[in-house]
RNA sequence: CGGGGUGUAGCGCAGCCCGGUUAGCGCGCUUCGUUCGGGACGAAGAGGUCGGGGGUUCGAAUCCCCCCACCCCGACCA
């Protein structure tokens, strides 16, 4: 391809509404545009890696056994009521105005809607079905380019098996599946299990990438491989223990003591010994929180531990329930359910509010005050309910957790029956009975695999590719198009190179030497090749390895096979 | 949906607070010439509903009201 007559408009200057890098990075090399929030196109340098990225998982889910679909986005909203997905979907759903259809957000109902009417008969499964296609969600608050998108591609698979032992199989071949193409695309990733959420079914895997633009926490342990949603994640923790002597309890008087750090300075203590106080509304019922010091709470385990509605108290009910504002309340007095982080067990000499504005209590013995929880009178439970740190240990080995955010690639599912159920889509068995088909459902963001790539592998010049997914093998430079030496050696190196099976960029444009090196740099081709004067007259030409940034000449006469031998480890 | 911010030429920005020439600057673009190994130089040009609507005023990019779009933080999120 001749850059002269190819779209790539790349960028000096930094867009001013792209602040993530592979964002900024797409948008200079002229791989996207935005056209709305969330909404992007894809320009042609860009749209060549999403079909790299396309092929690596169509080999890949071919390889164990998918068939490829094409299935509309346009869906029956009459289908999406069978699951009751409208409802669960709320606003996520696009619907169409003038007549009663959706856009498709992912298609287990469509897929599903197929497999009810021809997979009658065991005989007629294992079934993987996938596609790579559009889907359609109105994100909230679309972000960080193209990684959070109101419109993206999906490759979305699903299984019809017999048996949930089946099913057991067809997850652990996409698993497999899943690991080759995240390794070919070059990705640094990390798999989480997950809880299956409003999916529904029995379990699930993430598959994700650290990033500081992603959107989920995630507690990792580099050692053992452990790794969590930090909303489910758990941690082993420094237990303080008890003193040998428990102080009998007494009040304090705290003016204008709010917050655990102010409480530490006033009695000149440590926020270990510190129980902090959080109100929630569960059921209309309060319940006392008690956390260590600073430590906050994991609402996701909260709402876990109590059944029902669970929210935070308004400072009016806060006042109501416990006689004191937030910043006074504490275990002591307090009337209702108490549950203490597990740090917090058989504590004593804590301090903690006293239920009294501008006062806190001391000598606090939760062992001798709070005895475990009875009906009746004044009890305590213990729960892990701490949101996991940074440095705390790993559940599963010695070594610590590292917390940090991740964007996730893709997830697969055991979905069960959920789907087969609702839209009817039964089978007979050896016995002529009646079954459920038993599904699975598996997604990858092929978008997110490219920025996630980008995230990985760029330096302050642009893009590093790699050659499974570098929109072409080799960026051809001709430093000075008005030289015909210089031109005729390119053109004659460009044919070769194409001849050879490569693809080629090849940068013909009448520009100054620097201004082509720039553009090459950021559009990141894993090999460039530069034919100026100079060497051309030696009949060599420079070679640069993108991603090293070392260059070295090469005899024009050994060129196409030093770049065959140098493309096998790029 | 809450909080904060931005919207002026293709891109990046200044001007706005304190209303008053013909709305500027850099990059990019066009033409000619020179240049040609790390975003060249000179000369001459083209390109603007100042996000939209309404209002105040003799006069609005600038002040006021409404709307829209986009970004960031939060809420939300298979």
């Amino acid at each position: 391809m001749k850059l002269s007559t190819y779209f790539v408009p790349t960028l000096k200057e930094v867009p001013s509404d792209a602040t993530v890098t592979s964002h900024i990075l797409m948008l200079r090399s002229g791989m996207i545009r935005m056209v709305g929030a969330g909404i992007y196109s894809f320009l042609p340098i860009g749209y060549r890696v999403v079909r790299k990225v396309s092929q690596i998982i169509r080999e890949e889910m071919d390889a164990i056994g998918g068939q490829e679909f094409h299935l509309p986005a346009l869906n029956p909203k009459e289908i999406w009521e069978e699951t009751g997905r409208v409802n669960a979907f709320g606003d996520i759903l696009f619907h169409i105005k003038n007549r009663e259809y959706v856009l498709a957000p992912t298609h287990e109902e469509i897929m599903t809607f197929h497999a009810r009417n021809v997979v009658k008969s065991y005989k007629d499964m294992p079934q993987i079905w996938y596609q790579i296609q559009t889907k359609f969600r109105n994100e909230p608050r679309p972000r960080s380019g193209v990684i959070r998108g109101r419109q993206f591609l999906m490759k979305d698979a699903y299984t019809f098996d017999v048996s949930y032992e089946a099913l057991d199989t067809a997850y652990g071949l996409h698993d497999k599946a899943y690991r080759k193409i995240f390794d070919r695309c070059g990705l640094k990733y990390f798999v989480v299990g997950a809880s299956s959420g409003a999916m529904g079914g029995t379990g699930s895997e993430e598959f994700m990438v650290k990033s500081e633009a992603g959107e989920d926490t995630v507690a990792y342990c580099s050692s053992c491989g452990y790794a969590a949603n930090a909303e489910v994640a758990a941690s082993k923790v420094d237990v303080i223990g008890r003193e040998k002597e428990s102080k009998s309890v007494y009040e304090i008087s705290t003016p204008n003591v709010k917050s655990i750090d102010e409480l530490c300075e006033f009695l000149k203590i440590d926020e270990s010994v510190c129980a902090k106080s959080r109100v929630y509304i569960n059921e209309g019922k309060a319940v006392l929180i008690l956390m260590q010091g600073n430590d906050e709470v994991n609402e996701s385990k909260l709402t876990k531990i109590l059944e029902g509605n669970v929210r935070s108290g308004h400072p009016e009910e806060l006042s109501a329930i416990t006689g004191a504002d937030a910043g006074s309340i504490g275990p002591i007095g307090f009337k209702g359910r108490i549950i203490a982080d597990l740090k917090l067990k058989d504590r004593n000499n804590l301090c903690s509010g006293a239920n009294k504005n501008d006062f806190h209590i001391g000598g606090i013995d939760l062992k001798r005050d709070l005895p475990d929880r009875q009906a009746g009178v004044p009890s305590i439970e213990y729960a892990d309910l701490r949101i996991v740190q940074s440095g705390e240990g790993c559940p599963n080995c010695d070594s610590k957790l590292e917390v940090f955010t991740a964007i996730e690639l893709g997830h697969i599912f055991k979905l069960g029956t959920k789907y087969s159920e609702a839209l009817k889509a039964f089978y007979l068995d050896e016995k002529g009975e009646e079954h459920p088909i038993v599904m699975g459902s598996y997604g990858i963001g092929v978008e997110r695999i490219m920025a996630c790539y980008i995230e990985q592998n760029h330096d302050d010049k642009g893009i590093i590719w790699h050659k499974a997914l570098a929109p072409f093998d080799i960026h051809l430079i001709a430093l000075n198009m008005k030289n015909e030496t210089v031109v005729s050696s390119a053109e004659k190196i460009y044919n070769d190179l194409k001849g050879a099976g490569h693809e080629v960029l090849f940068d013909d444009r009448d520009a100054a030497a620097g201004f082509k090196f720039n553009d090459a740099d950021l559009l990141g081709m894993p090999i460039q090749i530069v034919i100026g004067e100079r060497k051309i007259k030696d009949n060599k030409c420079e070679m640069k390895i993108r991603k090293t940034g070392e260059r070295f000449d090469v005899e024009l006469s050994e060129l196409v096979e030093k770049v065959k031998a140098l493309l096998k480890n790029l």
